[in-house]
DNA sequence: ATCGAACTTAGT
DNA sequence: ACTAAGTTCGAT
C-alpha cells in the first residue's frame, strides 16, 4: 500500500483540473475511485472530495462544513441511518486534534459558486478546525467538519528554512510534503512509545476520537535554535506540561529530575534522549537556573 | 487474502 | 432515471 502523503502533491498544483475520479486517482490527489475520504482513522485523512449528494454541505469558499460519510442507502442515496465517529470521519476528526492540513477537490457535480465547470479540481489545502454532531435534514445524525483554507502564507510555514529562492516551486512543495509527512510519523512514533501517557504527570487525555497527546520538542525547531526533528529531541506530554516546557515553567536535570516541578520525567528504555538538548533547555528557557525556578505555592 | 463500502461512470 | 460494471482503499 502506497504511503499516504499529506499536503500538496509534488508537480500538482491548485487549480488543475482532472477528467474524472479515475484520473484523480492515478495523480495521487486523491486516491479512492468513489468514497469522498481519503484516509484511515490511524492516520488521519489526506484528501476529500466535494462532489454533490450530501445534503447538509455548506461551501463558503475559504470555509467549507463537509458532512461525514456513512449511512446512506446505495441505491436512493438518501440518509437512512446514523452516521457515527468512525472509519473516514474519526479521519478527519484526527486531522482536527494534531492540525494535520487535507487537500480538498471540488467536482462539477457540487453545486456551488465555488465548483468547476466540468470534471474535479485541485483547491488546495485546508484545516479541519472544529467538528460536531447534528441530526441532518434526513433527521438521522450526521457528522460535520469545519474547513479552512491554509492560506499562502500559513503553507510557507511548511517549507524548511534551507530551502533556498533558487529552489524552484516544485521542489519546495516537495520538500515542504516530505517535512511534513515526517514530522508526523515522529508524532506518532511517541505518543505510540508512551501510550498517550504525559510523561511529566501521567496524564492520558481521552476525547471523542480516541487518546489525545502531544509531541513536544525540547530544543525547539527553527531558528536559531534549530533543534532536530528527532525522537532524542521529543517528549510525549500533556498539552499543560507542553505549554510549561516551552515556556520555561519547568525543565530537566541530566537524571530526569524535574526542576520547578515535583517528581522525575518518564523515560522509557527504548526512547534515549539525548542531554544535550535538555542542557539547551536548562540554559535557554527558565529565568534562574538551577532551582530557583519553582512558582510559588 | 478476502471483503465490503464508496460524494463513479457509461450505457440503456 | 435506473442499473450494472468496475476500481481502489481500508479493515478483518
Amino acid at each position: 500500500m502506497a504511503e499516504r502523503i499529506f499536503g500538496h502533491i509534488p508537480n500538482v498544483f491548485e487549480g488543475d483540473v482532472f477528467e474524472n475520479r479515475i484520473a484523480l486517482s492515478h495523480s495521487k490527489v486523491h486516491r479512492p475511485t468513489q468514497a469522498g475520504i481519503s484516509g484511515s482513522q490511524k492516520e488521519g485523512a489526506d484528501s476529500i472530495v466535494l462532489s454533490g449528494g450530501y445534503e447538509d454541505d455548506q461551501d463558503l469558499g475559504d470555509v467549507i462544513v463537509y458532512t461525514g460519510h456513512g449511512g446512506r442507502d446505495p441505491i436512493t442515496k438518501k440518509q437512512v441511518t446514523h452516521q457515527f465517529l468512525s472509519d473516514k470521519n474519526l479521519a478527519l476528526a484526527i486531522n482536527c486534534q494534531n492540525g494535520l492540513p487535507v487537500r480538498v477537490i471540488r467536482g462539477a457535480n457540487h453545486k456551488s459558486k465555488f465548483s468547476p465547470e466540468f470534471g474535479y479540481r485541485y483547491e488546495g489545502l485546508y484545516k479541519v478546525v472544529k467538528y460536531w454532531r447534528k441530526t441532518g435534514r434526513s433527521g438521522f445524525n450526521v457528522w460535520l467538519f469545519r474547513l479552512e483554507k491554509i492560506t499562502v502564507d500559513q503553507a510557507l510555514t511548511y517549507q524548511v528554512s534551507e530551502d533556498s529562492p533558487i529552489y524552484s516551486k516544485t521542489t519546495r512543495t516537495l520538500t515542504a510534503q516530505q517535512r511534513l509527512n515526517r514530522d508526523y510519523s515522529l508524532t506518532l512514533k511517541i505518543k505510540e512509545i508512551y501510550n498517550f501517557h504525559c510523561q511529566v504527570c501521567n496524564t492520558k487525555i481521552f476525547t471523542n476520537a480516541g487518546f489525545y497527546a502531544e509531541a513536544a520538542h525540547i530544543k525547539p525547531l527553527g531558528e536559531p535554535h534549530n533543534g532536530p526533528d528527532t525522537l532524542d529531541n521529543i517528549l510525549c506530554l500533556c498539552p499543560n506540561h507542553h505549554v510549561m516546557l516551552d515556556f520555561g515553567g519547568f525543565t530537566i536535570d541530566d537524571d530526569y529530575s524535574l526542576i520547578g516541578l515535583e517528581g522525575k520525567l518518564y523515560v522509557k528504555p527504548e526512547h534515549r534522549i539525548n542531554s544535550e538538548f535538555i542542557r539547551y533547555h536548562r540554559e535557554h528557557f527558565t529565568f534562574n537556573l538551577p532551582h530557583a525556578s519553582q512558582p510559588s505555592s
